[in-house]
DNA sequence: GTGTCTGTTATATAAATAGTATAACAAACA
DNA sequence: TGTTTGTTATACTATTTATATAACAGACAC
């Protein structure tokens, strides 16, 4: 798995490392009990510091993606409370549609969109 | 137009203030033309400081929603920028997909979602 | 003109967050 | 025994968030 590093983004890095690493989980490039790179490797390269990974996966395991365990390192594990996951995608699609809807965006534009994201991440 | 502060929440209050308007506008409860209250009223209002309400003006004006002008205060203004809008949604939408995704949220019941919000929103 | 209301700008300060740096600890394991 | 793991602690810098005070110029009512 690929992870990069964009410096001059205003996302926060570790923001930026726990977005990549869900993409990884919803494409399935890695999946249920993969091990992901230690904390000290992953900092090494992508060049930041441990801390960075560290707090990155410290928001997975706190959102449920993640398992940390001294003999393996961080390890997928998914948590699936789908209440709580509806609950949250809610409440975030709530703010960016009602911007969207100021913008002129059609429910139907946004259920193309919806739509294809599903497909460019499924499939 | 009531607005609310919550000070407990993990959300910047010039970032809560800039939602509550853009739903504001959303569900057409200030229309384009209509005047918000004066920096230094609704800080007095809500009981913050008169630059944070400022920086909540002045994200909502480079973002095209609002005018700020001498005479008249903050005025709802909407830039449409259609292509804009779809390209901020989308790549907003990518991200909490992604992750509702890998809690097993179906395609059907994100579709579900759009259509409540939109809803709720305009009706 | 005077006074008052706008947004705007400038400083200063405090608190929280983000990121880095170095170091040490205990558990696991070859 | 030595190495790797996550974890914790401390320290420092920079940025962001929020507050506080103050001043400025444009607009406008009196």
């Amino acid at each position: 798995m690929i992870l990069s590093i964009d410096f001059n983004s205003d996302e926060a890095i570790y923001m930026q490392l726990r977005n990549q690493i869900i993409f990884g989980i919803a494409t399935e490039e890695i999946r249920e009990g993969d091990s992901l790179p230690s904390v000290r490797q992953l900092a090494e390269d992508v060049g930041i510091n441990m801390h960075t990974v560290n707090k990155a996966y410290s928001v997975l395991r706190s959102e449920g993606f993640l398992k940390l365990d001294r003999r393996y390192g961080a390890v997928i594990a998914l948590d699936i409370n789908k209440i709580q996951a509806i609950e949250d995608l809610k409440n975030e699609m709530r703010v960016i549609l009602a911007k969207a809807i100021c913008k002129n965006v059609t429910e139907q534009e946004a259920h193309a969109m919806v739509h294809q994201i599903y497909s460019d991440i499924l499939d």
